[in-house]
RNA sequence: GGCGGCGUAGCCAAGUGGUAAGGCAGAGGUCUGCAAAACCUUUAUUCAUCGGUUCGAUUCCGAUCGCCGCCUCCA
């Protein structure tokens, strides 16, 4: 039984979807410019694993991602360069599906955009017009928040203590509303020749949190499972996604709220201002993997800050290699028919260890240590060469079960060689039998320098790439 | 100023009121012609600091220090 931790309740609760078997949720990703840093692809990777392990409990999964294509920043650049939006936008976008598609995520049931429901944004707007939760200011349209007196029950934000608190990034005066928390829901654009949209309730462009509203209901339903998002969204977004959709429908928004921490750098903030801020890509260019990533990222419980470190990395990247040439080896070894029950029960036992950790709130890395037991148990099986028909099947299978749900084994690496590192391990086997071992030392060091990794096993030569 | 999270070995860290998972790095060993890989042993009398509660605290409470986040600009 999977539980998980509710924001809105602030407690651990067993996870039981409105519909047996069924299970549907919305993640808030990326905003398209900001989407390459690897603290968005923590959550990504975290959206991805509550999926992969929701289909591992059987669940019919649905699940909508929103990419945010408009926003203030947006209209600007795109302005700047004199792009249409699209045009803008769609360079981003088709970086994040590589990147994205590159670090193991399964794509999502349906990835909505915001400039393609403006249509459903405003009728929403509408609705809310007509139920008094929103008032127009100025050719804008605002929420009025005290329209909604559970306002607040996500973020548990209280206000009275706040405002003469001290924050100096409030500022009451510069906009026409009725009440300094009200938000915008369409803005009327600052300058004519501004992007916008023709729309029964004026000329204009959605605020930043109709969209997730809009979008999350058309495709869910007006109440659904869960929502996911970056802890920096509880507050304002996902408040403000409540007001919209409850005030809207009068129904539950989301019965599950999930939020996932962010990455520190050294034990700091990541930001660009620091230098410390690393994309995707930055790390690829680095020589580090997808898989080597994706393990790192999820190697602490994604409700906890992690740590991001070289150090660290580079350790990630060792056990991503350990355990890809472990499923190799694995997989090729010769087995005598039979059953050996004490390394069925330790499989039986990973895999019990592994969804126990699972169950609670994704703990990833109790998952990942039921893993490396099960290895260490069949490296020492494998290593007397005694492994058992039945129980090579039986790990390969536990194998592939974690991996459908953490997919951090990789893919297999292509068993294809160029004839002429082919000649030259063979030439080496070759001066081994004769006991040459200069000449096969020497080929050794030769191929290592091509990336060629050998080892010599009692059954033969073994090759990887470094 | 308000609210919340965190502080565990060289690094990343899990965890629990009853005596510290896992990974990486290090040391020694087994195997090997030598390596590599794998395996074995080893590496925190101790969980930021100081108090308190308790038979017993890393785990609960309080204080202190340090780090991170949010507090209605944009997303």
């Amino acid at each position: 039984m999977l539980r998980i931790h509710n924001t809105l309740s602030g407690k651990l609760e067993e996870f039981r979807p409105m519909v047996e078997g069924q299970a549907k949720f919305y993640y808030c990703g990326p905003t398209v410019w900001d989407y390459g840093h690897i603290g968005n692809f923590r959550s990504a990777i975290a959206a991805d694993v509550l999926r992969r392990y929701l289909k591992f409990k059987g669940l019919r999964v649905t699940q909508v991602m929103n990419l945010t294509d408009v926003d203030d920043r947006i209209i600007a650049k795109a302005q700047e360069k004199g792009l249409a939006i699209d045009d803008y936008t769609s360079q981003y976008i088709q970086a994040f599906w590589e990147d994205f598609d590159a670090l193991g995520c399964e794509r999502p049931e349906v990835a909505p955009r915001a400039t393609q429901h403006i249509p459903e944004m405003v009728s929403l707007i509408e609705k809310l017009e007509e139920h008094g939760h929103a008032y127009k200011s100025d050719g804008s349209i605002y929420y009025r928040i005290k329209s909604f007196p559970e306002y607040g029950k996500l973020s548990k934000i209280n206000f009275a203590g706040n405002i003469d608190g001290g924050s100096e990034r409030v500022d009451t005066d510069k906009y026409e509303k009725e009440d300094a928390r009200d938000f915008a829901l369409w803005k009327a654009p600052n300058r004519p020749e501004e992007p916008a949209w023709d729309a029964a309730i004026g000329r204009g462009r959605p605020g930043w949190h109709i969209e997730c509203s809009a979008m999350s209901m058309k495709y869910l339903g007006e109440t659904f499972d869960l929502h996911l998002g970056g802890v920096d969204l509880i507050f304002p977004h996902h408040e403000n996604e409540i007001a919209q959709s409850e005030g809207a429908t009068g129904k539950q928004f989301v019965r599950y709220w999930l939020h996932f921490e962010h990455l520190k750098v050294e034990g700091e903030t990541m930001s660009k201002s620091k230098g410390n801020y690393y994309t995707f890509r930055d790390l690829g260019a680095q020589g580090f993997s997808a898989a080597g990533i994706r393990y790192f990222l999820l190697s602490v419980p994604c409700r906890k800050q992690l740590n991001f470190t070289f150090d660290a990395l580079r350790g990630a990247e060792k056990t991503v290699g350990s355990l890809r040439d472990f499923r190799a080896r694995l997989e090729e070894a010769k087995t005598e028919p039979g059953r050996d029950d004490l390394l069925a029960a330790a499989t039986d036992q990973a895999l019990a260890e592994f969804e126990a950790g699972m169950d609670d709130d994704l703990n990833t890395s109790v998952a990942l240590a039921a893993i490396h037991d099960l290895t260490r148990e069949v490296n020492t099986v494998l290593a007397r060469r005694s492994l058992r028909e039945d129980n090579k099947r039986e790990a390969i299978a536990a194998l592939e079960r974690f991996d459908s749900v953490l997919n951090v084994f990789g893919n297999p690496q292509p068993q294809i060689l160029d004839e002429e590192i082919q000649k030259l391990i063979d030439e080496r086997q070759e001066a081994r039998h004769r006991r040459d071992f200069e000449r096969g030392d020497e080929i050794r060091d030769q191929l290592a320098e091509r990336g060629i990794i050998l080892e010599d096993t009692k059954d033969g030569v073994r090759w990887k790439r470094r």
